[in-house]
Formats: C-alpha cells, structure tokens, sequence
DNA sequence: GCGACAGTATCAAAGCTTTGATAGTTCTCA
DNA sequence: TGAGAACTATCAAAGCTTTGATACTGTCGC
C-alpha cells in the first residue's frame, strides 16, 4: 500500500480518541452512566426541553443513534419527555431530580480527565493542538467530498 | 459545572475522529467493507497467520470486538481461519484472494483521506500534532488509572 | 388554499464495542 | 509431576452508531 501507517496521522488521532473514550467511560461509569448517555444529559442542563433532535446536533450524533441514547435514559429515569405545547408532535426532554444527580457525578469524575489533558500542556500548546485538529477536521471534510 | 466546554480538549479530538471515522467510512464502503473491518485486513495483510487475539491487539480492540468482525469477515468469504499446526486450539487467519481484493480497493480511497490529512499540515506540524496527542494519551492513561 | 420542502420522530437491520463469564491450552516453576 | 499464571477463543448481554425507510407536522411560495 502506497503509504506506510507511521505517516498515517489518523491513526494517532483514532489511538488517543479511544483513550479518551476508554478514560471517560471508566469515570463516567461510577455515576451509571455511559459516555453518550453523559454528553447527552450535560447538553440537555445547559438547555432544558430541548428536541431530540437539536440534542441530536449539540452531541455530533445522529437523531437515530440519539434516539436510542434517550430511551435508554428514560427507561432510568433520568430524563422525562413531554409532549410540545404548540407543536404537538415535538417531544421535549427534561433532565429529571435523578438525571441532574447522576449528570453531576458522572461530570465530578469526568472533568478530572480533562483536567489531566489540559495541565499536560501549556496553554499555547493547547491553542496548537485545537487548531492543528480543527485544520484536520476541515482538510478530512474536503476529502469526504471529493470522494 | 466546573470546566467551560470550550476548555475541554477532549470534544475536539472526539470532534476530530468522528469526522475522520465518517469519511474513511464513506471511503471504504465502496469496498463493501467497514473501518474495522478494514483495519483488520490491513493488518492481516502485513502478517499473515495472525491469531485473533493478535489481530486485536494490532487494531487497539478487545479480542471480543475483533471475533464479531472475524466472523463478518469470514461470512463475506474474504478471510479464512484453519487451526494452528501445533498450537492446535489457535486459528490462524489469512487472507483470501478476495479479502485481498477488497483491500486493495478499500486502501485505495482510504488514503486519500490520509494524504488530504498530510497535506494540510506541513511536516513540522505533522510532528508537532503526533507530539501532543501522545502526550494527551499519557495524560489520559494516567488520570484514568488515579480513577 | 395547496403542494413542495424542511424538520421531527421512529422503526428496522446490520455492525461495532464493552463488560463479564466460561473453557481449553501452553508454559513456568516449585 | 502438578499447580498456577498467561494466553486464546467464545458466548451472552447491553449499548451505541449507521444507513435506509416511513410518517407526521409546520412553513413558504405559487
């Protein structure tokens, strides 16, 4: 193949996300919680009665992937879905007592890996590495395009 | 909650690889083949006979993980696995004239996202980016097993 | 008003990943 | 030799994600 894998800087990439993934899941865990179950209730704190779909776009997911997430969360409780005063056929979603509980456990433990990530580096190299990703993000959607 | 979302590193990088996931993705499909999937014939390619277990371990999966692919792969006939010579409870896996093929043509696409990747960055900040999301990674692993 | 369009919600199928548990094999060391 | 550790393989359950398809609702332009 016409490019050998140490030059592939995706799979650096992929290799840190999975430890991330691997960290957040073991914090997020504790409080019952698995990691999209997290983003979705932290997403949904800072914007109750949100749809399922707007929560869909605020956690990059999407509305399918997002539906599953939700019934898993309400079968536990810890959101509840009520039926759009105007727009009848829009559930909105609300954190329930037991949601914001495990949110704020499972963010306790959480916020301690990205406190981990953020004192590795400086705060310029912070500034390099979000730019260097972003650049990628957008160079990785051109390619998509093209394909 | 204590740590605004714009600080936290881990949405870029998460951010990042589904971008990637989603166009090495599309790159592949037309293949008929998943990431994983992919991944695993890549690796395969460059060692035949491996055993699942090591399969897995080149992939950065839990060997669970890699048998579901396995048996996938093995349903589309573009792998086999015969018992070891000696070792007799261990299945090598090889490659088959079409697991090859597909290969071939899933790497193809593939590296172009790769090489869209490269492009966009110069080869100091290549080095740079895999620097600094190495030590990500170590800051991760560490904070996780203080968990 | 009415049709086209966009947004929302949901079902279904296929596939990946994780944790947890079970079982057989090989190797090492006491 | 035999116990224990390490490795391999696999089943099962739970959950996430994707693509594809269906259906309902609301808005906008004609």
């Amino acid at each position: 193949m016409s490019m050998p894998a140490s030059e592939r800087l995706g799979l650096d990439i992929k290799r840190t996300e999975q430890e991330l993934m691997s960290a957040k899941n073991a914090a997020v865990r504790a409080a019952g919680l698995t990691v999209p179950q997290y983003a979705a209730l932290y997403a949904l704190d800072g914007n109750p009665g949100m749809s399922a779909a707007a929560l869909a776009r605020a956690c990059l997911v999407t509305p399918q992937a997002m539906t599953v997430v939700l019934r898993n969360l309400e079968e536990h409780a810890l959101i509840e879905r009520t039926p759009h005063e105007w727009h009848r056929h829009i559930k909105e979603v609300r954190l329930t007592a037991a949601g914001r509980g495990a949110l704020t456990a499972a963010d306790e433990r959480a916020v301690t890996v990205e406190r981990a990530i953020a004192a590795a580096l400086t705060a310029d190299e912070r500034d390099t590495l979000r730019d260097l990703l972003k650049r990628v993000g957008v160079a990785i959607g051109e390619a998509a395009g093209k394909l």
